[in-house]
DNA sequence: GCCCATTTAGTTGTGTGCAACTCAGTTGTG
DNA sequence: CACAACTGAGTTGCACACAACTAAATGGGC
């Protein structure tokens, strides 16, 4: 292969995951609009509905992001109304986001997003599955490259 | 399946897919910091080097990106000397983008960034064209869905 | 008990990504 | 020619994402 091609292919490869993360993200703007969330707002919202009240860095740990985005976006959260955060008495170090009744109401709603998402895919059930496992093979190979680039570069 | 396992899937599923590309995102900044370049940045050089020079409109096309993130992020390839931009005289409303010679010239430096993203991943050839086919496919349908989702809501 | 490393949130600054807007230049129509 | 519609860049405002930092609280070693 050639340079050319090389450099044209890392492209197209690269691209097309940083160009598919977008689209979803168009979708989910429109579907979640009347909600009133957004997507990074959603997934924070949909690990609250399944594992209830979370300290803000268990939360992290779920969706791997750390205080900088988290805490920002869990202010407008309370702001909307649908979280409040609370200090742990144990670890005063410690914030806990709890659903508020408007909240956990809204999880009602939610429920018919998740059929939307699915339709606008165009995917049946096995291909997002089979998709789902190949994206955390990938996700997991280069957590270990970042993290021997990191030691190298360190 | 219940609402708890399709809410649960839901975020299984789309979140691996933002996961992914933010992590494909980390490993490109650390690899493009020697480079002075961040990953859209890069996408833009990319297609600077396969295209040669291009109007701000046509650069959009190629990484569907509007002028309120192109604009700027041209003007910091500019300020770094890498490219250089001039009005289009037989249509004043366009901007060309032309690479600079130090601009042409990294474009040896960057050759060694496919392969090493290539290792990164964790795969060989065949699985990430197949990814890219998935992923385009993928794509498509979202933008087809968002289409149709924009019309009903207008 | 005291000091220090660690942990947890939060803040600041930079760079996207996108909607909504402005502005200048161009084009189609009467 | 005049005028309205359109087009290409750019600007503004908002919301992530992340690095680098601060501040407060905790816990371990002495």
């Amino acid at each position: 292969m050639t340079d050319t091609e090389w450099l044209r292919l890392n492209r197209q490869i690269c691209f097309s995951l940083h160009a598919a993360s977008r689209a979803f993200n168009s979708v989910y703007r429109l579907i979640l609009k009347d909600l009133g969330l957004t997507y990074p707002q959603y997934l924070v919202m949909l690990v609250l509905w399944e594992h209830g009240d979370l300290p803000v860095k268990k939360l992290g740990e779920q969706l791997r992001l750390d205080s900088g985005t988290l805490s920002p976006l869990v202010k407008r959260l309370e702001g909307a109304g649908l979280v409040r955060r609370e200090r742990s008495a144990q670890d005063e170090r410690s914030v806990r986001v709890h659903l508020t009744e408007e909240g956990t109401a809204l999880r009602e709603r939610a429920l018919e997003v998740p059929p939307r998402i699915m339709s606008a895919t165009g995917l049946d059930l096995a291909e997002v599955v089979d998709l789902h496992a190949r994206l955390e093979r990938l996700t997991t190979a280069l957590d270990a490259a970042a993290e021997a680039e990191a030691r190298a570069a360190g």
